[in-house]
RNA sequence: CGGGGUGUGGCUCAGGUGGUAGAGCGCCUGGUUCGGGACCAGGAGGUCGCAAGUUCAAGUCUUGUCACUCCGACCA
């Protein structure tokens, strides 16, 4: 890359548009530009880190033997109808129509057309397992795209899907693929943690996320450090902790306690401590009412409780309804004679003698204990918390924020029953294929990478993924013995097959210098004042002084870093 | 979808009470510089998001609209 004559330009202030350092970053350098909203340009030095990063996910996936095809963005709508999913993304959904006013979709994800070409091909058993992948461009429509690359409306995605015979099968799919995308992550030079995660939209059995670890995730992370333990927080089980004292159970009793609707407000009143409250919030989940009951100081993880019942959606009850059904303003609801299912944290199964709403303005029922009132269900429905007994027994959990780059399910038979994709067995019956399907987001990849490896100049990338590897600055364009010796330089490691770059601009030495650091090439050779002798200096990543090398070692010194 | 903010040159922004647009950076020319985002002089570049309205006169006031953005809701 002579850069003179390429398109080339960085920014020395930050873009108003950018909310995050890796965006920001990526603007400043010219990697990426936003287009609008959700919607970004990858410029010619952003794409080679993107084509780089592509490059060692797909040959990962070549290796374990996943074979590449590209499906359509573009899809009739009615492909995702069939397959019951229209409804379930919604508004997430780009749709489009064609000039015969026949409905169509931008893919958001494609499992049903991968569903669709094993169905041209699988017949037998004998015609799996198999593995297939694309890159492909998805869309869906996010209600507030932000960071940069990370949250946005159009990306590309590389997507697997896997077709075994048994969960057997799957298993073992699945385990080759765990290992590609662990290989896939550690050659990006990502600091990463696999969590298990929710099926959520998707379905199926098991859903575990590689999350880059960084403070602008928007995943929190249950993590314990000791035993390895990590989890999303959105399935992060808690333990009960203590046990039920029974030796003073005392009568419930009401008492007065005036505008004193908050958990806050009545245990100041009372003088008592949050963890003698019993909370009860009324939510209503897919049209009907429900009273959850929790300690006081716990909070609903709606992803369980959803979970729990097979439902789709959940939101707190409107006032008037909680009125209707609690006899009482917001803030009173209590579990003792409410005509509501009730599903109670199986952490108020240890309470005694505790205080809960008494379905009655400006009352609270006292000694509350658990014969006084029937639960429906008796769940874990509460949010982990920081400092919580980690499920495993091993500690205490700490929470982390992470960059969800890539997923995994094991989705089972749930697409292709729905698909209709069987095949016949060795004894002529016919069975549902057994899916898996995985995920990388290449964006978000670009982007945690930025996240993780900047200092104040620029950026920090690992050699391997960086758009150049070794950039020549030439300090004196008028100076002939420093620009042939620039240029033969560069004659001589383009031949290494590293991507190398020459700083040829007629700009001063501290403008290449800062552009070079900007956009973050792991090794700098300056062509210089020691070209009189016949050397020039290498500057290594990480290092802070450079070292001056004669021209005929630099070839040599150049490759062992490269394999180092 | 609810609430807030912002739209002025390529970028970052300034433009009390209305009077016909500026700065810094970047760009072009010349000169002096030349190893960590140089300096001097000259210059190019703007339908002030868009549309109506008020007014002799609108970047500025009114209304509408669009875009971007932040908080919330939502979220593979």
């Amino acid at each position: 890359m002579i850069l003179s004559k390429s398109y080339f330009f960085t920014l020395r202030e930050d873009s108003r548009e950018e909310d995050s350092t890796s965006g920001n970053l990526l603007v400043r350098s010219g990697m990426i530009k936003k287009v609008g909203s959700g919607i970004y340009a990858l410029l010619p030095l952003g794409l080679r880190v993107f084509e780089k990063i592509k490059r060692i996910v797909r040959e990962e996936m070549n290796a374990i033997g996943s074979q590449e095809l590209t499906m359509p963005a573009l899809i009739p709508e009615d492909v995702y109808i069939d397959s019951g999913r229209r409804d379930a993304f919604g508004d997430s959904m780009f749709a489009l129509k064609d000039r015969y006013g026949k409905p169509y979709v931008l893919g958001p994800t494609h499992e049903e057309l991968f569903a669709a070409a094993a169905k041209m091909y699988i017949n037998s058993f004998r015609d799996m397992p198999v593995s297939l992948y694309q890159f492909q461009t998805k869309y869906r429509d996010e209600p507030r795209p932000r960071f940069g690359l990370i949250r946005v409306r159009e990306f590309v995605m590389k997507d697997a899907y896997t077709f075994d015979r048994d969960e057997a099968g799957l298993d073992a799919a699945y385990a080759a693929m765990y290992g590609a995308y662990e290989r896939a992550f550690d050659r990006m030079g990502l600091n990463y943690v696999i969590v298990r995660a929710s099926t959520g939209v998707m379905g199926g059995l098991l859903s575990e996320e590689f999350q880059a670890v960084c403070d602008i995730g928007e995943d929190i992370l249950v993590l314990e450090d000791n035993s390895g333990y990590a989890s999303n927080l959105e399935v992060a089980e808690c333990v009960v902790e203590g046990e039920l004292d029974t030796s003073n159970l005392l009568p419930y009793e009401e008492v007065h306690t005036p505008n004193a609707g908050t958990i806050a407000e009545v245990t100041a009143f009372l003088n008592q401590p949050v963890e003698k409250f019993v909370k009860t919030l009324i939510y209503r989940i897919d049209g009907e009412l429900y009273a959850l009951c929790l300690r006081g100081d716990h909070e609903v993880n709606e992803t369980k409780v959803l979970n729990l019942l097979g439902a789709l959606n959940m939101e707190l009850a409107a006032p008037e309804d909680v009125a209707a059904a609690t006899r009482a303003p917001v803030g009173f609801a209590g579990p003792i004679g409410l005509d509501l299912p009730i599903i109670m944290d199986r952490q108020v199964g240890v309470m005694s003698n505790f205080i809960v709403g008494a379905n009655k303005g400006d009352y609270h029922y006292m000694n509350v204990n658990l014969s006084d009132f029937t639960p429906t269900r008796v769940a874990d429905i509460r949010q982990i918390k920081e400092g919580d007994l980690c499920a495993n027994g091993a500690g205490r959990v700490r929470f982390a924020r992470g960059i969800e780059v890539g997923n995994t399910f094991k989705l089972g038979e749930k697409y292709s029953k729905a698909m209709d994709l069987y095949y016949t067995d060795a004894d002529n019956h016919l069975h549902p294929v057994v899916m898996g399907s995985y995920g990388i987001g290449i964006g978000r990849c670009l982007a945690a990478i930025v996240e993780q490896n900047h200092n104040e100049l620029g950026i920090v990338w690992p050699k391997q993924i960086a758009p150049v590897q070794v950039a020549i600055v030439v300090i004196n364009m008028k100076n002939e013995q420093q620009v042939e010796a620039g240029f033969d330089l560069y004659e001589e490691l383009s031949a290494t097959g590293l991507d190398i770059l020459i700083d040829d601009r007629n700009e001063r030495a501290g403008v290449k210098f800062m552009d070079m650091d900007l956009i973050g090439v792991p090794l700098r050779i300056t062509v210089g004042r020691d070209i009189v002798d016949g050397c020039v200096e290498l500057k290594f990543q990480g290092e802070s002084e450079a070292v001056v090398v004669p021209l005929t070692e630099v070839r040599e010194r150049v490759e062992a870093w490269f394999v180092d």
